[in-house]
DNA sequence: TATGAATGAGTCTTCATTCAT
DNA sequence: AATGAATGAAGACTCATTCAT
C-alpha cells in the first residue's frame, strides 16, 4: 500500500514536471514570437505551430494570450534577477554591474518584453505586478550593493548610480536593438564599459 | 496672363499649405492615438474621429494606418533635432545636454513612438529611415558638440558620450513611463542632472 | 436659412428611415434564421447573408447577437400586444380571446423566441425586460378584460382566466409546432375554441 | 459446460445491468446540465465530470452529444409515461389529470427537455422518436381515460379534452419557469386546479 | 474501461480599407 | 474633398471528438 502511494506521488511528480516542461515550450515559442511581431502582432497560431502545437491546446495550459504574455514577463525578471544574483554570488562585482546588459545581450528575445514596459503594465494581474516589481527591485539593490563596494558611495548614492546604471544599459540596448548603434559605428559593449569605467573611476579618484 | 500665372502660383501654395495643415491635423490626431493605444491598438476610425474626419478621408491624405505611423515617426524626430537645434542656436550648453530628456518630457506622446524603435524600422520606406537616421545623427552631433565645449574632450571621445548621454536619457524616459520611477521613489529630473554633473565634473577635474 | 435647415432636417429624417429600415431588415432575416436554429445555433453569418450583408455589417447595427435577440424579443412582444389591443379597439371580444393564439399562427417565427423564457432572461438588459414585462402585462390585462365582458366574472376571476387562456394557447402552439398535434389528428384552433367555448358558456349557463 | 454456459449469461446480464447503469449515471448528469445550460450551452467536460468521468469516457457509452440528449428525452417521456400509469394504477383519478403537472413540477430539468420540442426533433433518429410518440399517446391515452371516468364525456371528447389539459398544463409550467407567473402573483399549482375544477365542475352539472 | 491531451473546425467580433454618393 | 456604409480577412477562443496510453 505504501508503495503504490509512492508510485502515485512519483507518476504526479513526472505528470507536474511534464505538465511544467510543456508550459516552458510553449513559453519558448512565445517568446520568439512576441520578440518578432509584438504582443499585438503575434497570433495564438503562431505561438501554437512553433510550440509544435494546434492552435486548441495553447488554452489547456493558459487561459489566453495575456496570461501567456503575463507568464513570460515574469519568467524573464526573474531569470534577469537570478543572472544579477549569481554573479553577485561569485563576488563578480564588476559582472554585477554590467549583469543587466550581458543578460540581455544573452537573450535578445527577453528584451522585447521591455515593451510591455513602455505603456504600462497596468493589465496585469496585481499579483503578477507586485511579483515583478519585487524582482526588479531585489535586482537593483544588489547591484546598488556592487556599487557601494566599488565606489564607497553612500547607500542613497549607490541606489541611484544603480537606476541610472540600469537605465543606461536599457537605452543601450533598445538604441542598438534598432539598429541605431551600429549605424553611427559603436558598439554596445565599449559604451557600456565606458559608462561603468567613469562611475568606477570618478569614485575611485 | 503673367499675373494668371502668379495667381495660380499662389494659388498652388495656398492649397499645399492647406494640404500640409491637414496632414498636420491628422498626424496630431494620430500620435495622441497611438499615444493612448499603442500601433496596434489605435485604429482608423479613431484617428479620423479625432481629428474631425470620417475615416475615408484619412485616406485621401495618407495610403493608410502605416503611412501616417512612417509620417509620425519622421515627425518626431525632426522636432527633436530642431529642439536640439535651438538650444544649439542659443549657446545654452546645459541645455543641450538635456534636450532630449526635455522634449520627450514636454511632448511625451512622441515617446511611444520610440516603441518602433524596438522592432526595428525595417518595414518603413527607405527614403523615410535614410531621413530619420539623418536627423538622429544630426541632433547627436549637436550634442557632442556640447560635450566637447563642456568638457574638452576630443571629437572620438564626445560622440561617445553624446551616444551615452542620449542612451541614458532614453532608459530614464522609459523606465519613468512605465511606472518603474516613482515606484523606487526617484525623480527623472534629479537622475539626468546627476549624470550630466558627473559627465561635466569629470573632465574639469 | 430655414430651408436649408428644413432641407436638412429632411435629410436626417430620411437617413433615420432609411437605418431604421435596414435594422428591420436585419430583424427580419434574425428572426426566421433564430427561428430555424435557435439562438445558439444561429450564427452571424447566416443572418448576414440572409439579410443580404457581409458578417461584419451587423456590427454597424447591433453590438452584437444578443443585442439583436434583445431588440427582436421586445419588437415580438410588442407586436403582440398591438395585436391583442387592436382586437380590443373594434370591441372584438371573441378575437381578443384569442388573440396570442392567432398571433403565433400568423407569425410563427415569433414563437421560437418563446424559447427564451424558458431559460429565463436574466441575461436581458433590465431595461428591456421591463419593457418586456409591461407589454405582457398589458396584454393580459386587455384579454382580461374580454374575459369579464363576455363572462361576467370578477376581476381577480378574470384575471386568472386570463392566465389560464394564455397558458393554454402557449401550450397549443407549442404541441402543434413540435408536431404532437397532427400526429393526434387534432387541428389547433378546433381546440382552442374548445376551451374558449366552455370558458363562455360555463359562466353564460 | 452448462454451467459455463449460465455463468456467462450472469455475467453478461450483470455486465448490462452495470452498463445500463453507468448510462443513467451519465444521463442524470446530462440531464442537470442541459437543465442548466441548454443543449448547446452544455459542454461534454461539464456533463462527464458531473458524472464523474473524463471527457474521453462518456463516447464508450455515447455516440456523441446527440444521442445523450435523444435518450434524455426518449427516458423522460418514458418517465411520465410511468408517472401517469402509476397514478391510474391506484385509481387516483384526479391525480391523473394533474399528473403531467406534477411529474414536472417534481422534475424540473425534464421540463428544458421540452424545448426540443420547440424546433422539432426531425433529427432525432426515427425509432427514438417513434418509441417518444408511443409514450405520449400512451400517457394521453390514459389521461382520456381519467377524463371520461370524471366527466362521463365521450372518447373522442376525452381525447379532446386530454390534449387540453395537456396543453395547458404545458403553458402553465413553462410560464412559471419562465418567472412570469410570480412577476403576476399566481401561483402555478391554483391555475391548474381551477383548469381541472372547470373541467370537472362542467361536466358534472 | 478509462483517461485526458490534442485536435481543428467553427464562433463571434474587430478593423483597415474601398467606393458610390 | 469628404462621407460613412459596406466589406471580408483575420484573430482569439471554445468545444465535440479522437486516440495513444
Amino acid at each position: 500500500m505504501a508503495s503504490y502511494i509512492a508510485t502515485n506521488h512519483r507518476r504526479d511528480a513526472r505528470k507536474g514536471t511534464l505538465k511544467a516542461f510543456k508550459r516552458q515550450n510553449i513559453l519558448d515559442a512565445a517568446r520568439a514570437t512576441f520578440d518578432e511581431q509584438g504582443f499585438a502582432g503575434a497570433n495564438m497560431r503562431a505561438i501554437a505551430s512553433r510550440a509544435g502545437y494546434a492552435p486548441g491546446t495553447l488554452y489547456l495550459h493558459y487561459a489566453g494570450k495575456e496570461e501567456i504574455y503575463a507568464d513570460l514577463l515574469a519568467d524573464s525578471l526573474s531569470r534577469l534577477h537570478r543572472a544579477v544574483r549569481d554573479c553577485a554570488a561569485t563576488a563578480d562585482t564588476h559582472g554585477v554591474l554590467r549583469a543587466p546588459f550581458d543578460h540581455y545581450t544573452a537573450h535578445p528575445a527577453d528584451l522585447s518584453l521591455g515593451a510591455a514596459l513602455l505603456h504600462g503594465t497596468d493589465d496585469l494581474p496585481a499579483e503578477i505586478e507586485r511579483q515583478m516589481n519585487g524582482r526588479l527591485i531585489a535586482a537593483l539593490s544588489l547591484i546598488a550593493d556592487a556599487v557601494r563596494a566599488m565606489t564607497g558611495a553612500s547607500e542613497p548614492d549607490a541606489n541611484l548610480e544603480a537606476i541610472n546604471l540600469a537605465a543606461h544599459q536599457t537605452g543601450i540596448l533598445l538604441l542598438h536593438r534598432a539598429g541605431r548603434l551600429n549605424m553611427l559605428g559603436f558598439a554596445p559593449d565599449a559604451l557600456v564599459e565606458r559608462y561603468i569605467g567613469r562611475l568606477i573611476g570618478d569614485q575611485a579618484a
